[in-house]
DNA sequence: GTCTATAAATAGATAGAC
DNA sequence: GTCTATCTATTTATAGAC
């Protein structure tokens, strides 16, 4: 939030504070994966990293500020991600990465619950240009990978390129890796590739 | 909550009572769909149904039990489906009715968001015997035609049948039908078709 | 910036008259 | 059973000392 990336060399209070509001987002990224935003307490961030609830608001200024904070952090992990996708892949085999990035952080418990439709936290991630910026930017990249992928033929031309994209996104709050998962039945591993077919090879047979 | 099916024709006053109670948890189930449990206030539901909020509590002791009251209904509502799906069907035409069933409901409005993992709601729901024992039920029905398909090899037989299971649930809180809707380019015709399409057949081209 | 203490608003739930 | 009025606990957010 405060501007901890000025040109010069940041002192040492600055790497101090900066790390602080790691920690806080952190602790943010962890609560909005379990409860989502409306279960969480700004009470249980403060104590889940160790501060007084009013430090917290010297570093965000709502309870919104914080989640959406945590939510740019998520973009941010995932366009330094699109990076490493190497580019002489075939982007079928991109988009299976990117999917697949996302499959492991949710079962690592680090992906924050998409805002409900009529959160609070809705509105001020709609008026975030850092947020919608980012959002953007990762659409427009896997957008472009969708359509390639659906020239070569190797995703289904027919459907529209946004209903691709967007079915996408929704494998980042898929229920089912939490019920497998509870079940007890498969590694980290299966389930990751077993909710990685059924995304892309669908659940009849081939 | 009150028992208005007793084997006795009921009287004028338990029928009012019975619908009273319906218009009830219709407005908790549109609300639950809106914004889910945690967001959801009794006052709005007392809002909505144009009583006071003390009188709510006559009918339901808790917030959370208001909540189960819709959760069972659209289970209810779910078993009733599943008695009109013709046995004559092919198991897999079986399974792809009741997807599109969820999908017309959520595409309406009225389904209603599956609690968070750390929801207040989420422990009374396991609690409820009305809930678990219709969960279970439906689940059986499902499970069985699911083995079916796939031991005629139109599921894919090399999926576990609960992961099947938790992918068709799953589609019952799928954001893509949201997001798809707001974006104004499609009927909810074609939306349903192309999450149906998605779920069965996949992402990539066959 | 961090803390303790507290304000201000809102939530779920109840009392008691009718 | 329905209402108004109220209680109690919780929650977001802030004041003010250090």
């Amino acid at each position: 939030m405060h501007a901890g990336t000025t040109l010069a060399r940041p002192s040492f209070k600055e790497q101090m504070l900066a790390a602080r509001e790691e920690a806080i987002i952190t602790a943010v990224n962890r609560l909005l994966a379990e409860k989502g935003f409306d279960a969480m307490t700004v009470d249980e961030v403060a104590a889940a990293v160790g501060i007084a609830k009013a430090s917290l608001y010297k570093h965000f200024t709502s309870k919104e500020e914080l989640a959406a904070a945590a939510m740019v952090r998520v973009l941010s992990r995932a366009q330094l991600f699109l990076d490493t996708v190497s580019s002489g892949l075939p982007p079928l085999d991109k988009l299976r990465a990117v999917v697949r990035w996302t499959l492991d952080l949710q079962l690592a418990g680090q992906m924050p619950a998409l805002p409900s439709q009529n959160s609070s936290l809705r509105a001020v991630l709609l008026a975030s240009r850092d947020y919608m910026d980012k959002l953007m930017a990762i659409s427009d990249r896997l957008g472009g990978w969708i359509e390639a992928a659906q020239r070569e033929g190797s995703i289904n031309p027919q459907l529209p390129a946004l209903a691709v994209l967007y079915t996408l996104y929704a494998r980042g709050c898929h229920p089912v890796l939490g019920f497998l998962k509870a079940g007890g039945q498969h590694s980290d591993e299966q389930i990751a590739e077993l909710v990685l077919g059924t995304c892309f090879d669908g659940l009849r047979a081939r």
